[in-house]
DNA sequence: ACAATATATATGGACATTCATATATTAAGT
DNA sequence: ACTTAATATATGAATGTCCATATATATTGT
C-alpha cells in the first residue's frame, strides 16, 4: 500500500480523523472502543473515520475476539511517521490532544490491560 | 500568528496548495504569476487558495510594485517547516510535484531574474 | 450441541453543510 | 489604457453527521 502525499493530508484534514491518528502515534494499538472512550464521540462516527483511514492506507486493523484494533500501517513510509511525530511533538501538549491522551490513560477496563496478565 | 495543527493540515489538504507549499518551501519566494505558470491553473484560483493560505498564517505576501510575492510566513514553528521539508524530500521526485518545478524553471521572463542584474 | 441474548463494530441512507471551480468584476500599479 | 492580482457570486460536488440497522463474535442457559 504505496501512500501519498494527497493521501495523508486529505486523511489527517479532519480534526477528528488527526486526533485518532495522534493517539495511535503514541500508542501503537488501539480498539475502537479505546477510541470512542478518548475522542468521546458515538462508535458509528468514529468507526466512519477509521474505514476512510483504512481505505487511505494509514491505519491497518486486526480482530481479536470482539475487540477490532488498529495501527498505523506497518507499511508507511519513514517521512509520514516522522510527519506524524513533529506534530505530535508539535502539538500534542495543548487542546484537546493533552487531553484525549488523559482520557485514555484514564479509561477504566480497557480491553488490552486484563490487570495482572 | 500562531499556527495550529488543524489549521495546517486543512490548508495542506488540497492538492493544489499543497503543490504551492511545496514550491514555496523550496523556493524562498513567488509570485503570484509564478506559480500560476507552473501550477498550470488560472490566476483566480491560484489567488483563492493563496489568500485561504494567507489567512490560515501559512504563507506571508509583499507587494512589489505590479507583482505580489509570496514565502512561506517567517514566523512558522518549526516543526511545521521541518513537515514541509520531509513532505518535498518524500514525494518530490513524483508526480505532480516534479513537473511542477520543472516548468517554473523553465518559464520564461520570471519577475526576479531580470537576465544579469 | 443449540438457542437466545448481549456486546463490539460496521454500514446504508437522509440531510445539512462545507468546499471547489468558473465567470465576471473590481482594484491597484505603471 | 494595460497589466497583475483580488474578490464576489453562483453552481455543482464532496464531506460530515446522525439515525437506524446489519454483521460478527462471545456468553449464557437448557
Amino acid at each position: 500500500m504505496k501512500i501519498s502525499a494527497d493521501a495523508l493530508y486529505t486523511a489527517i484534514a479532519h480534526p477528528l480523523r488527526l486526533r485518532a491518528l495522534l493517539l495511535l502515534q503514541q500508542e501503537a494499538e488501539l480498539c475502537v472502543c479505546e477510541l470512542t472512550y478518548a475522542l468521546r464521540v458515538s462508535q458509528p462516527m468514529i468507526s466512519r473515520h477509521l474505514a476512510q483511514l483504512r481505505q487511505s492506507g494509514l491505519v491497518d486493523d486486526r480482530r481479536q475476539g470482539l475487540w477490532v484494533y488498529y495501527r498505523l500501517h506497518d507499511a508507511l513510509p519513514d517521512w509520514v511517521r516522522e510527519v506524524l511525530a513533529l506534530t505530535t511533538d508539535g502539538v500534542s501538549d495543548g487542546p484537546p490532544y493533552a487531553k484525549d491522551r488523559a482520557r485514555l490513560s484514564a479509561m477504566p477496563n480497557r480491553p488490552g490491560s486484563a490487570c495482572c496478565a
